[in-house]
DNA sequence: TAGATTGTTAATCGATTAACAATC
DNA sequence: TAGATTGTTAATCGATTAACAATC
């Protein structure tokens, strides 16, 4: 994998985005595509488009453009999508739940095993086709099947004490909702953050400095 | 508001992060810190903590250091959590509430003022202290009072549909979870996204080249 | 062949970091 | 005053954009 040494955070993070926007053209037919007209639809710049993709091979012809169903699969490789991550969730208060129910694992890359909860009224109910369990089968849990991630959906405050349990047996990837800084705690973890509110905050920013310009 | 002008959005997305660590250390009595302590905490550059602040004013003292509460109340009225912005949930479905009760609205500068939904089972009902309204009421919602913005927790095809109700309302500010391309279809919008989606293929991107490091 | 469009190098732009004079 | 630490300028680094030769 000589050339995906070294590509940017910049660069990985827009992934996503071509792989939408290839798969919605895939959808429609669409067969081939030129850097100048997918970086109309995306809303970038051509070279942008070409720099991206170049980082992971060359995937056009000149004088032709790119293979959308082409392109589309070789991002997923690159994504990793094909992949099967064991996942559990922390958490099936209304966040666990309503990620889960919101996004396609199998899609993503991953694949959900299993979902743990405090909350006795939760506990042996069905969440899709996986059981919530009492968070003290973690152990156990984790023992009987090999666990890659965790997705963490819950307060912040219970959250140090799980991720202890959970770097434990082994798991050091985690989706993280809550603001607790996984990442500073063990630096050997894969982290991606979601801070709703640091979003939400941004957006008030904005809002309150509309006019500005 | 002659400093303000042409901030970047670098600088700009990273200030929810310094509101929150110092908040953190204004609930710890913490009185006073400097750009290199305030660094080591959030694991960036001195340097930058100071770029960042001199953005906005020059709040510290040569010799001393910051603030803490100072800086942290600074910081929040630039990103205006101050305000009372008058938004909307559009969805009132697992993701719609989830987010409603996870975040506190009023101290990210929002005030939830209702909901709306199409599903006749949860109409009526309240969603903490807001009531579900059906989705037919809001033009008549909007009319009767100012809303500034609108959360979009719907599913991707029936936000285009609900989005030009809303814009031609007056409406054009969003938080949207949509994978629907709002700043595209009007473009004197304020949009942030939250694409979880994206955010779980970088999470599964890193995880597949793990070790390549 | 002529036209189109890539892959890639070079130029530009912006963001981060380093350095230090100003000053509390 | 001496020490500490800012505000700010200058240097570096990285990311984006432009340009164009290669080539389908």
């Amino acid at each position: 994998m000589s050339k995906s040494d070294s590509i940017s955070m910049s660069v990985i993070r827009r992934l996503p985005r071509y792989y939408r926007f290839l798969s919605e053209l895939d959808e429609q037919r669409v067969e081939r595509i030129s850097s100048t007209k997918l970086a109309q639809i995306m809303n970038v710049t051509a070279s942008q488009v070409r720099q991206d993709l170049n980082c992971f091979g060359g995937f056009g012809q000149q004088g032709y453009g790119y293979s959308v169903s082409q392109l589309k699969n070789e991002i997923r490789h690159i994504l990793g999508l094909d992949n099967s991550f064991k996942a559990i969730l922390i958490g099936a208060g209304n966040f666990g739940t309503a990620v889960s129910k919101h996004l396609d694992f199998n899609k993503l890359g991953f694949e959900l095993v299993g979902g743990f909860e405090i909350d006795r009224d939760k506990i042996g109910g069905m969440l899709g086709d996986i059981v919530i369990r009492d968070e003290s089968e973690l152990e156990d849990f984790c023992s009987a099947q090999h666990v890659d991630a965790a997705f963490m959906c819950i307060p912040r405050q219970n959250v140090e004490q799980t991720l202890e349990r959970l770097y434990k047996l082994g798991i050091k990837c985690y989706w993280n909702f809550s603001h607790f800084d996984i990442s500073a705690k063990y630096s050997d973890t894969v982290v991606e953050n979601v801070h709703l509110s640091d979003n939400l905050m941004t957006l008030c920013y904005r809002m309150t400095n509309m006019e500005s310009k």
